[in-house]
DNA sequence: ACTTAATCGAGACGGTACGTCACGTCTTTGC
DNA sequence: GCAAAGACGTGACGTACCGTCTCGATTAAGT
């Protein structure tokens, strides 16, 4: 259909078959060692196509990044049990984490200066999402009375995402589900759980 | 005239020169734009000297952000007040992240692949001290019974320094004075602390 | 407002216009210089609407030469004085060479290979007129007594404006009227002058 | 020997290689369709080294027909037969329009600007040893009563070559033996013999 | 006057070559 | 005998045009 007969690919086209590009290489040769060239081949693009739409390799990248996020972004639905739906969720981060998105991760924070906006933008883009995710877990627990209030607070919400983004980010891979076993029992479960 | 009598620096005194300008041109241009060349040039030495000792950027760097720390390790003296000795590690590692050894880490993630004991060395490097540090601390507060005793499990200890780590390679920037307050009030004393 | 009624060109019409753009952008650049995508740009045509009618850069060139030689060429009248009328059609001939037809020469000897009947074509187009102009006035000067009947060899009819060629492409402009006086007085008129 | 231990070719040697590949490649492409990434390639060397000599094509290509002009200098022996040594110069002309220095020279023609002493300096490169052989050609011929004094004027001195250039450059190819013969019989010995 | 098919402008597209830059290796030269 | 200096082969960079191709908008010709 779009192949055979296909006429040359122009527009949103295009730039799907780029991301699908990048996400491939990225995912064959890691970050550091990405090319455009190579994404640009593997696309079967002119390099001209790929700098129209971005600056460079960080823009493209984030962009792939975010279209692949958007793609399959399954909405959660919490189930009540705090500890099994931080569980859920903290699997589906660690699974995220193994694919390109935290190819780019890395490859974003070692570009990284202290720097511009756009940082910021970045962080935002993958941090406020998981915030609103476990913020929703937690007033849920608060409402049934097994999340203390003063949980609610940004960074204790967001404690659970960081530690496996720190664990990602340092370890080199994802953190395995006994380490989110751990994170949740010996830190984050007694820092929340009310009465006591 | 340091110039003419000055002879050819050799052996560990060219190798000092080296790590000196490699940590200056990594503080001015950042681990993503670092030069090889740029390091040569500025240590005025050839290229072939620094290959002849490390076999690429991310070595030469990693042994630069040694030389540095070991250079300026003042040792710890733990006062027994948990919290105020925390607070001070803690200033003390954002004051490193703020220097060079931030931007070799940096860089290091960036390169980072799924690989190699050579991660796991560098890792180790990072956190083994200030997980030592920490279990002192607290070793002193389940003494003096400020500090629970399960906290002492290594996750637990290494906890503040892993916050830290992920607040600068996520945000671009060391965390502030505030933020360490924060992180203690809010996270780790309310973890660790005995009693209720 | 020459915009809105402004109704789209097409046919010869384009075509003209195309010609127009081409030759200013011939003087303006060289042929060297020349892009394809300023012609189009200039004419406020589509690339393809050039493609469409000529095959490459060089065709276009020469059809647009050719379109305003054709739109200039006042017919050449001879006084009977043989000398002079050869420096008027040398005159004119250099005049020709300052315009865009010298510059589309010029490419043309740059892209020449050994090759193809094209070269050929052209050629003739440009000496053909002048071989006859020049014969026609060696034939009044034989008919006169003032030309011996042996200079009507076609090498020595076409001598004068190969002279003018070669001095053109060498030197990189036309020639000035003392050159043409030098070439007349020293090469051509002792060569054909009856007599002694 | 140069070749099979052969350590790294520098300096010269590089630049021999260079100009062979260069020159093989004008031979077989022509000027239009020389690639500065082909000459790298069969040079077997970085295009970087390229462009360390010579800021683009034109300047590359004018040294190395230089380079091969100055390898094969043969110095030019005249007999005392005005019409013999003239043709024998004439033909070794031709022979070298064969060869590269004439695709260089027509590329060269094309490039050309009315522009700089660049061009001045080319041409002269060329113009001038012919000069000095013709001339020293006419002057044995002055002497022995072959040749009118008159006849040693720059621009008839010049006129056998000139009519050369000017056939290989509108032709495409060098003159024939035929061509020179009809040059020398029709328009130069009748032009500078003495007695008639 | 109203379609209908052609033709146009605009410019996106897959390519190729450009000229530059940094890599990591290797050679030369001076100390 | 090692160091500085930097030339070298390599290969990716980001840019500029090529010649081809879509896409609507416009327009002349046929109904």
């Amino acid at each position: 259909m779009t192949d055979s007969t296909a006429s040359r690919r122009r527009g949103d086209d295009l730039e799907r078959a780029i991301f699908e590009a990048a996400l491939e290489e990225l995912a064959e040769v890691g970050y550091a060692n990405l090319r455009m060239e190579a994404i640009a081949a593997r696309a079967k693009a002119g390099k001209a196509s790929l700098y129209k739409r971005w600056p460079d390799r960080a823009h493209l990248i984030r962009a792939a990044a975010r279209h692949k996020a958007t793609e399959v972004d399954t909405p959660f639905e919490p189930s009540g049990d705090v500890r099994a739906d931080m569980e859920r969720v903290m699997r589906r981060i660690t699974e995220n984490q193994g694919g390109p998105a935290g190819e780019a991760l890395r490859g974003w924070v070692g570009e990284l200066r202290a720097s511009s906006e756009e940082a910021e933008e970045i962080r935002d883009a993958i941090e406020q999402p998981r915030i609103r995710v476990f913020a929703k877990i937690f007033e849920i627990g608060i409402a049934n009375g097994t999340v203390r209030p003063e949980a609610l607070h940004p960074r204790i919400v967001n404690l659970a995402p960081s530690l496996l983004t720190q664990h990602f980010l340092m370890k080199g891979r994802p953190a395995t589900e006994a380490v989110i076993g751990e994170i949740l029992d010996q830190i984050v479960m007694p820092l929340i759980t009310a009465g006591r």
